[in-house]
DNA sequence: CCCGGTATCGAACGACGTTCGGTAATATAG
DNA sequence: CTATATTACCGAACGTCGTTCGATACCGGG
């Protein structure tokens, strides 16, 4: 976005090609942690820090929380430091979401398949769901990404794999797992906004909404009055579920015809 | 993103309330025109005109080509200008999200209900994807802002009229809709990633894709393979519509019920 | 003519991503 | 053990960004 104005060149260079910069030589201490004595002034990394600190940072305060200068306070060290692991911010936010999802996949492996695929594929995205739609950094940086990153990539087989099962042709299995990954990413998105704010008022703004639907005119809104009791009472992942089974009710439709 | 710390302070006032901030006095001159002769040394703006450049700087150039140095630019006036108008970079962003909205309602407008009311959500559906998908920017930004502008509160409420003549009960009629807004607007932010190179190579970086999933482990990532040459020779569209047509018949499915 | 509201201007500020020369810590060689 | 190379870290400095603010031009009504 700012800096230099051209193309992007890579860092020097990364420690190992994947994992920790420094793996477990002398000395190898956790996070960045500081002096554990009198010696040792510098601080000391690794790429599974880097970024799990940073999806802690985005986690905790959203997208404008990650800043190097925030993350390399956080690690107790200087901010050129970070770049020896990551080649720049876009490179960064990559590899946390791709963490999380590795995450999700973690979460989810190992399930014995159901009998029904859908079901397997449905318990797939409801998990990616729940991980997406807390985190709208994710969502919004994750749209067009997806199947480009390792575990973006694995969780797209995994889908895909459920989604085979159907007997479905090639086609319509790629258009069928598509839809689902962008169904799912999207609607997390639109629904993950609430401010968490979980103390005595937690109307988390909803409230506010529902009186501004409200005072709409009825006649040149007639379907927002029809639903805004709804509104006013929805739970998002019920939400979610009940447009995921739409969507699958119409894959098993096709299926069969 | 940066700058003061803390509350959104709005500016100074508005002109109107909605539209022209010089409304037609007299010189008044379109666009921020330059001097028309020898007289008249600073440029004269309006919120239509500052809200139609800023979206053709996004469409043109991408999210980050929208700065306030170059947008002043563009109108030939100060940056300070443009404070004037609106209140910072969020409202420049949603107000140029709401006019693409409002330019696909126009463009759908006075449409003869068809007889099957998912023909009409379809064709709304697809009318909307097709804006949005060739503007990452708006998919980015209006995950989970759709429903706050006043356009896409008209683009809401037209969507859920032609659901509500499926007969369903609230409950459903608002999951009908949400689920298909989410649907169009996560595929089409997943999808609109095209670099737009026209000239002699317009791969799109698309060969290069097709070939990194070819170099997969075959007996690790099945579906992958099962699918690639659909992925290879797949349109936008058509992987749209074919995704939407699953929604839409799973839809009917429940309206029979 | 002047005067007050309206609109425009651009220098300046602080935060950001990124670069780069320098340096500490460690590994390896002699 | 010393000398040297490699690895990892550091933080001042640069250019760009969004945003602020006092100054100033424009304009219609007295």
């Amino acid at each position: 976005m700012s800096g230099m104005a051209d193309a992007r060149t890579p860092p020097r260079r990364r420690p190992g090609d994947v994992g920790r910069g420094r793996t477990g030589g002398p000395g190898s201490r956790p996070t960045g942690a500081r002096a554990e004595g009198a010696v040792r002034r510098r601080a000391s990394h690794s790429l599974e820090s880097v970024v799990s600190e940073a999806v802690a940072l985005l986690d905790e305060a959203g997208e404008s929380a990650l800043t190097f200068r925030a993350l390399a306070a956080r690690l107790g060290g200087g901010v050129g430091s970070i770049y020896w692991y990551v080649s720049g911010k876009d490179e960064l936010v990559d590899l946390a979401g791709d963490h999380v999802i590795a995450s999700v996949l973690a979460a989810t492996e190992g399930r014995t398949h159901a009998e029904d695929p859908l079901d397997d594929v449905r318990a797939l995205a409801v998990a990616f769901f729940d991980a997406v739609v807390v985190r709208p950094w994710l969502g919004a940086r994750f749209l067009g990404n997806t199947e480009q990153q390792p575990n973006g990539m694995l969780l797209y087989e995994r889908l895909g794999q459920q989604v085979m099962r159907l007997g479905l042709p090639p086609r319509q299995s790629f258009e069928a797992v598509s839809a689902v990954l962008g169904f799912v990413v999207g609607t997390a998105a639109d629904l993950g906004r609430q401010p968490t704010s979980d103390g005595p008022e937690r109307d988390s703004g909803l409230e506010e909404h529902v009186e501004h639907w409200r005072a709409l005119d009825v006649e040149q809104f007639p379907f927002v009055h029809f639903v805004l009791d709804e509104f006013a009472t929805h739970d998002d992942g019920e939400q979610f579920r009940a447009g995921l089974d739409l969507l699958l009710s119409g894959l098993r439709l096709q299926a069969r015809g």
